[in-house]
This record gives C-alpha cells, structure tokens and sequence, in this order.
DNA sequence: GTCTATATGTGGATAGAC
DNA sequence: GTCTATCCACATATAGAC
C-alpha cells in the first residue's frame, strides 16, 4: 500500500530543493540562506528542518539532484559511433555547464566550506565518471591517464569561460579542437588505433 | 623625507593580510572572518576598520598580493630558449596553484558572492596574462586562441587535481605530456613552426 | 590608533508551544 | 508539521574614552 505520507514528505523535500536552485542560481552557491529558501516555499526557517537537518544537509541534496541532472543530459544516442558519440557527449557536458555556474561550482569544485557530499550523493559522480570511461573503452582507449587529460581539458574549457568571461563563448568554441588534438595525440601515442584521421 | 607614520600603517595593513592568509589557509577561502583576523594580530575586530574599509577590502588586498606573488613565481630564466622556457614557467604556474589551494580559488575561480578585484587589482592579473602572450609570442606563436587553449588545458589540471585530489600528483604530473601535446597541435595546424620536434 | 560599548541586520540552529 | 521565541556567531558601523 501506499504511503501517502511519505510521498507528501517527498514532494515538500522536492519543492524545497528547486527552491534552493532557484536561490543559488539568483545569488551563487555561496550565497544560499536558509531564510531565502524558506520563504520561497512559504514556510518559516525552523520549519526546514523538518526536511533537511542542516544547511549543508539541503547542499548535499543539491549535489545529489545536479548530478542525477548531468547523468540525464549525457544521453545515449546509439545511432552515432563511438567517435561521433564521444563528441556529441562533450558537447553535452559543457552545455550543461555553462547553462548552470552555481550547479557546476557545487559538482565540481571545492567551494563550500565544511561541505562535502555524502557517499550516497558521491556514487553518483562516480556513476557518471564510469560512464565516460566506459565511452573511452568503445573508442578502444583503456588507458585511464587519457581519461584524466580529457577531464582536465574540458573540464578547463568550462572553467576558463566561467571564470573569466560568463555568459560568453570564448574558450567553449574551442571544444571539438581540443577534443581533435587529444584523439590525435592518442592516435601518436598509440593509445587509440580505430576511427578516420 | 620618509613618512615614518605612512610607513608603520603599511607595515600593520601587511601584517594584516599576511594573518588573513593563514585563515583562509586553514579554514578555505570562503571561511574569512575578520574576528579571527583581529585576534591573529592582537587586535578587536573594530580596530582592522582603521586599515581596510570592508571585508572585501581585505579580500582585494589578498587578491592584489596573491597575483603579485604568481608574478615573482614565474621567474624569467634568460638562459633558457623559449621552449624550454615555456615548460618551466608551466611547472612554476602549476606548482603555485597546488601549493594553495584556497589563493587558487580566489584568484582564478568566481567564488565569494559580491566580491569582484577592484580595477587596480585586477590590472595585477593582466600584467600576468601579457607576460604569458609574451612568452608565445616568444615561440613565434600570436595566434590567441593557442593561449585560450593554453590556459584552459593548464588550469583545468589544476583544477581537476585540487576538486578531486588535493595534496596528490594524479593530474599534475600530466602537465609535460599536455605541453607536448599542444605543441604538436600548434606545429601542425601551422602555427609554430620553431623549436625541436 | 586602539579601545569599549553599542547597535542593526543577517544567518544557522534549537526548544518548546500549539 | 509548523510556529514563536530565542540563542549564538558574524559583518558592519558608530560614538566616545584613553
């Protein structure tokens, strides 16, 4: 049977949770406040905790979504090759990104102090991080170095046009470049054997 | 003649932001506190008004001094050719940002809500940048985008390195081979066509 | 120049009434 | 479950003694 009261619990968590993206998202991750969220879902402060036992209980929830978020928006499309796929992904990825600077700040960088995501928000990362391993794995890439030079190429892309130039696209144009540049230095280095030149 | 009195004010505020370093050194850069800055240099939190107007004051007092600190680290050694130069100031940068994680923040990332580098601060990280078009344009490289493509595939290391393994090597020592690679890159899209193979 | 004292506003968090 | 009341920590700022 159902439990409706749960459900109900479930759905306020929810309303309380696109609350703090909306806050976030007006002010920046840093800048979230109990009471901002609490009057967006017209409560009062105390009552949150009802929900979410602290602040950084409702960042880990946050956390939590945005990565449930990036999972859904690195869809699948089999039709593509491997190759194409990988690109198509990437595309995805900093898409994602710079559509949302709060949400990649909380996914990506260390920036809250005294929060860290809890180990269930966390495999969620990991999730995802295996599904870009797995994308390098049907390239016939198993080199997990080349995984980490991917990350750190793109992921400094989107940094790079957050940081200094939000809104712009600057460093994003710069993505299938870099993208070819490291494929070509696999291929030199004869990590990647497969797909056209 | 000397102003001994503008003198000992400079020296107090000097002290000040050096207490300021050890606090967010220890605490991250979001943690700063002018309590805890008062009570490191032996004064009550109202006495710091009487060098800095705000707390952000103090933030772009630390901002101005961290980029003069990544100037003087990225020591031009005029023994070296310009390749070799670039791969040694590349190590210098990214030794810099891992060494302190908490000034990396604040200098290359957005991160503290309502806190932008005054002009003459930021004019410090300009400096810097045209140092590093400089140190290309000494490769016989001009095209700007090679430098977005620099600064994104280095930045995104460390970024990588301090987000999900602070105090490790695991992306760091991918620097060299990154280097290499955007090298090649430059060399065959024809825009460097200098320096060994 | 530094202090004490004081004030206002903001923010996280808890206790206890309803 | 939600509220009021309250507490504590902090940023910001001012007045006035020393």
């Amino acid at each position: 049977m159902r439990d409706r009261r749960a459900e109900r619990r479930e759905a306020t968590r929810a309303e309380i949770v696109a609350a703090a993206w909306e806050v976030v998202g007006e002010n920046g991750i840093g800048a979230l406040s109990l009471r901002d969220v609490a009057e967006r879902v017209g409560m009062r402060p105390p009552s949150l905790y009802e929900y979410f036992d602290s602040k950084n209980a409702i960042y880990d929830a946050l956390f939590a979504d945005g990565q449930r978020m990036l999972y859904d928006a690195l869809t699948e499309d089999k039709d593509l090759d491997p190759l194409e796929q990988m690109r198509a992904r990437t595309h995805d990825f900093i898409d994602f990104c710079v559509q949302n600077p709060a949400r990649t700040q909380l996914l990506f960088v260390r920036t809250i102090p005294g929060f860290e995501p809890s180990p269930e928000s966390y495999a969620l990362a990991v999730r995802t991080l295996t599904a870009v391993n797995e994308a390098f794995a049907d390239l016939g890439v198993d080199d997990p170095s080349a995984v980490d030079l991917y990350t750190a190429m793109i992921s400094g892309l989107v940094n790079q046009q957050l940081a200094n130039e939000p809104g712009g696209k600057r460093w994003v144009v710069l993505a299938d470049e870099m993208l070819d540049m490291l494929l070509d230095h696999l291929r030199k280095t004869g990590r990647l054997t497969e797909g056209e030149p």
